[in-house]
DNA sequence: AACAATAAATTTGAACGTCAAAGTATTTCC
DNA sequence: GGAAATACTTTGACGTTCAAATTTATTGTT
């Protein structure tokens, strides 16, 4: 076996483990009626001031149809909140219920607790190198194929 | 910047830009007909002999009514072939056309291109802790979530 | 040999995620 | 004031997924 073939099938296999690590441990509990989508919506959406549907939906890199599925989703299962604002009518302003961040907060730890478990297993040189060619092939996916910075 | 943020973002980034760099760049010319998950389809039924649709749904981790679904698919479009088992009347084997196989390659060399970029950037020692590292974190996994093997 | 249990695949019905395109309401600009 | 642009929702279509029901075939038991 050449170590290209190995790299490969580590790649492969840590992307398709992190999947489903992130649906099995994010999905339960209180959380259970929540989707993987839901997830990234509410990432999306943030903790911080509202945001327009427009403002969530490129974040997400999707449209504002799609956004709006999601989002009734959302504000029937009471994680978010949907307003029209007074100042310009055309625009909804959604944010975060307590629930909604209790959500993202869910969220943000297994993220912390990910890393921290890479980094116990790691010494310092092999975190370094790691971080080092995970850069790399960012900068090679950019250069190539024209990824941008959302 | 710590390292943990760094690392979480490297990976939440490496994520998005493999989803739709792999979509770009498969989906494409002579393959626009094809999905995603075709390819995946595609590249759990191999190159080598036929193999029965329990077997590669086992591989995908899907039911064999989805895969059944997705069959379908890629039959109509001339990338697979399907036929029942003369010796267990049960069993439908199913295998690639040249059209398959052409997609198969046309993923895999997706990969390699992809494998090259990052070993073109790094020595051979840091290649070696990259794969070290890679595979401890798999270990862990399946350790700690009890990921297993497909 | 008959009957029950098991097995492989397909079908059905439901839910979700996605988009393009059409529709509604509102604002902006000339 | 009217045309164009904007923000959002709705609609219709398709793809992916599962669980459960169904069909057909094989295996095991008595």
């Amino acid at each position: 076996m050449t170590t290209d073939q190995t790299l490969n099938e580590l790649l492969v296999k840590i992307f398709k483990d992190i999947m489903e690590i992130e649906g099995r441990c994010l999905i339960r509990g209180e959380f259970s009626d929540m989707t993987y989508n839901d997830f990234h919506v509410i990432e999306a959406i943030g903790m911080q001031e509202p945001k327009s549907m427009k403002t969530v939906a490129k974040l997400m890199d999707v449209t504002t149809g799609t956004l709006t599925k999601a989002m009734d989703g959302l504000t029937d299962k009471g994680y978010v909140i949907r307003e029209r604002s007074k100042q310009d009518k055309r625009v909804v302003w959604v944010y975060l219920t307590e629930k909604g961040k209790a959500a993202y907060k869910h969220h943000e730890e297994f993220h912390r607790d990910m890393i921290q478990s890479v980094k116990g297993e790691l010494s310092d040189q092999e975190t370094t190198v790691l971080i080092y060619a995970l850069a790399k092939l960012i900068d090679y996916f950019k250069e190539k194929y024209g990824i941008e910075e959302e």
